[in-house]
DNA sequence: GACATTACATAGGAGTCCTATTTATATAAT
DNA sequence: ATTATATAAATAGGACTCCTATGTAATGTC
């Protein structure tokens, strides 16, 4: 039983109480987890289409269809015409949308709290284990790409040597460390591919340890 | 932005993925996610009761009715009398039932891939903030009792001096270290609450690097 | 201009998931 | 013993998820 098996089944776990959480909210706020993440990724993406949308919350086209329209029905979101394409359709947060976005949470306070129970080293690394398999699966294709660091060009890891703050922004034109790492940046702009994989392997061949052990010098 | 929520944000995105992933599988194997749940379950766990099983997968009874009436309507579980409650059922699973247990996983292999990529460091680490985790929400009660070594009376954290092993398990009577830390053993048996609570703190407190950093002597 | 492609909607169907309620049994309190 | 209460599961009802398959319109390609 390798130790593979044991992460994927803690992930598993955690998963399922994600979204069991997420439905016992439905009653609060009326909304469904599905219908909760679309909203959610609108109001912190903007407008955006259908299409789209179904990949970022990994279901099909129909689904996501089946879904905004419940939304419009609430009266959440606004579909709107694409000047670019008049085929396509652009969805729009209502103001009521927002405001009910604000008492919606992705995560349980539960959760966030666990969370924080760790030791900063232990939340470091921790996240630092979930950017690698979140790069991993989005590099074979296995889920949409994300807007974190590991594949953002502003990125450069291990540009400095304090092992406290070890990687660059290039967008804030800061040093920062593992635990500072982003899944979700707001400011991401996808790197060419040949740099993006440079930068991946100089972060991913970094020892675990780097921010504990004194580096050689 | 603290990197708690980017944790649970990364947890998040892994947990919409399995799902959907569970699903693309639908095809294969004729079971929906929930149903794949519970014929997992009850084969790791033996038969069981349908309130049990609904607690298992974090939904609610009638849920779990449901999806056990597909499951036996497809001749894969089997409803028996409970001798000691006349009122319970006692799932079991047909020979059908375990011949198609066998092709089904509650995790696709690109996950098991990606974590693989890890380090081994890196890997006994997110191991090691999982379990935390874990222990913590069920604690909390947001999560039933899990099988794992955080919970089990056989566990001894930190029993040895070797940084490579530091645990025990009084069950196999074998020193283990972070990466082999389990959360759904076989062998599992609760610990009583005050040993359990002086076992944990004995693990919680444990530095995150101890398997790195060499112990002063 | 014909042909394949893409964006979305719709149809159809099994299943998820909830709350509320019913039926039967078990346990507790009188 | 006899109610009263609690528990195990089933059922009803309804919104929604999630899929595949298909239709419709607009776009891109040669």
């Amino acid at each position: 039983m390798p130790s593979s098996t044991q992460i994927a089944n803690g992930l598993s776990k955690l998963g399922t109480f994600l979204r069991a959480s997420q439905w016992h909210r439905v009653e609060d706020t009326g909304l469904t987890p599905t219908q909760s993440q679309i909203l959610l990724h609108l109001i912190a993406r903007g407008a955006d289409r259908i299409t789209a949308v179904a990949e970022e919350i990994a279901v099909t086209q129909p689904t996501a269809s089946d879904a905004v329209a419940a939304l419009v029905r609430k009266g959440l979101l606004r579909k709107a015409n694409d000047p670019a394409d008049a085929r396509a359709v652009l969805l729009h947060p209502t103001a009521a949308g927002r405001r009910i976005a604000k008492d919606l949470a992705l995560w349980p306070d539960v959760l966030l709290g666990a969370v924080d129970s760790l030791l900063p080293d232990e939340q470091a690394a921790l996240l630092r284990g979930l950017t690698k398999i979140i790069r991993d699966l989005q590099h074979q294709g296995a889920i949409p790409v994300q807007r974190m660091c590991a594949s953002c060009r502003f990125f450069r890891p291990s540009a400095h040597e304090n092992p406290e703050t070890p990687h660059h922004c290039d967008f804030v034109n800061a040093a920062f460390g593992e635990a500072r790492l982003r899944l979700d940046c707001g400011d991401h702009e996808a790197a060419p591919p040949s740099a993006a994989a440079a930068a991946w392997q100089q972060f991913a061949d970094q020892k675990a340890s780097t921010s504990k052990a004194p580096r050689p010098r």
